[in-house]
DNA sequence: CGTCTCATTGACACCCTTCAAACGAAGTGG
DNA sequence: CCACTTCGTTTGAAGGGTGTCAATGAGACG
């Protein structure tokens, strides 16, 4: 039975629940309790601004409370591949190793609650059930990232972008439709096409029926059934 | 006889040692103390044997001690991503949740320890190193698939080869040779090509001088440096 | 020696990229 | 309020890298 098939499915055995608590939104200190039961510092960080580097020493682990991030990686001539866009409520950073092997930035103006790595490994030692946790969540990200993997090396231009407005869609609740808070180039990257060829696809799922662009940025999942069955 | 990793070795983020240690070999009984501390069952697979399948439950987490092992995901019309290979020392099939997200199969005739999930996730409860330790695994896991992902995305398909082969060359040390125990097909859906291209970016890095293939498992790495600059 | 499997090579088609231009929305200053 | 700029998106034309189809070659094995 595919039970766990669904990431979005926290109940059972698998990840913790990591929905987004309300942000302690006091002027001043900014502290904030996050669901490992840690303690940790509030940080805002504008559009595009870069919130780790790769190979930057790894201090931290966040948590986004709003906005959007992205973690990607590059190579020497500037080829770019976004690894995984978080949406609030996700945890980003974490890391094997003293460093960081990606880079994190700010896709929109967006809110973290920063913790200290030192403090989570601490913690960990005494109290298993966080890092029980944190090897849920790096399980978690693993199974998403061999999903994407699957994506990148077998699947058509109209396959991965239907993919993943399937995926947005279901972490975006919203009805049949999904306010797309990424630029064509971040899909692009994520989905290692060219930012025409993702155009070329919308229009293309467009001209099918499967979705209808009002804007740009908005699309509206017209049918559902055909878009799960390209997604794959 | 192999004892339990330094302690304060451990306490340090990085991977635990996880090289092969000598398999117990006596006839009858067959158990082997792996690195994680735990005792788990010998298991021998023939080539091409499933050994666990997609969205089974996933029982166990494995050791391998000899042979070679592929994960992979598949499409419904059979297009196939193979996620990783694992060589002797290895660990696979941890997987968050109840299933397995990956199918794992022999790729050579192969022997590996398999640990009750059960055990393990009961010891982790009162030992907060195992549970670190099998994050630390995770992550390891997590920072090689988001490689992948960069070189499924973005990468030419000679840059795919060069930087599989110089994986390889890591991997099974060897003095500037690489013996494949790897089919051409399986390299392909390892990288997201055919059959065909993998084949042709073979010869193409011979002409170039980047490599020499007296058979075709055999891969002599005439030009490292050049190697290393394509695979990036 | 024949058969089977796997690897290589060739010819051609096609999907996606590249290069280029036009379009549209948002923000700024006159 | 309207030109003007800027940034992001869309669309077009042409080219290239990889896939597809097919045939040949090379080892392994009975």
């Amino acid at each position: 039975m595919h039970t766990v098939s669904d990431p979005s499915n926290s109940s059972s055995i698998g990840l913790p629940d990591l929905r987004p608590t309300v942000p302690d939104s006091r002027p001043g200190l900014d502290l904030t309790t996050d669901p490992l039961g840690l303690t940790g510092v509030k940080m805002t960080f504008a559009r595009n601004e870069e919130i780790f580097g790769e190979a930057e020493p790894a201090a931290c682990v966040y948590r986004l409370l709003s906005g959007v991030v992205r973690t990607h990686r590059i190579l020497a001539d500037g080829r770019r591949q976004i690894t995984e866009f978080y949406l609030p409520g996700d945890v980003f950073g974490l890391q094997q190793g003293v460093s960081h092997s990606t880079s994190a930035e700010a896709v929109t103006d967006c809110t973290v609650v920063a913790i200290r790595r030192g403090a989570l490994a601490e913690r960990a030692v005494h109290d298993a059930s966080i890092a029980h946790k944190m090897c849920a969540l790096a399980l978690h990200h693993l199974h998403r990232s061999e999903e994407h993997m699957l994506v990148l090396g077998r699947k058509t231009a109209c396959e991965r972008l239907a993919w993943f407005l399937m995926d947005m869609a279901e972490r975006i609740p919203a009805h049949d439709r999904v306010d797309l808070p990424i630029s064509r180039q971040d899909i692009a990257d994520f989905l290692g096409l060219t930012i025409e060829t993702v155009s070329r696809s919308m229009t293309q799922l467009q001209d099918e029926g499967l979705i209808a662009l009002p804007t740009c940025r908005q699309v509206l999942l017209t049918d559902r059934r055909a878009l799960l069955d390209l997604a794959g």
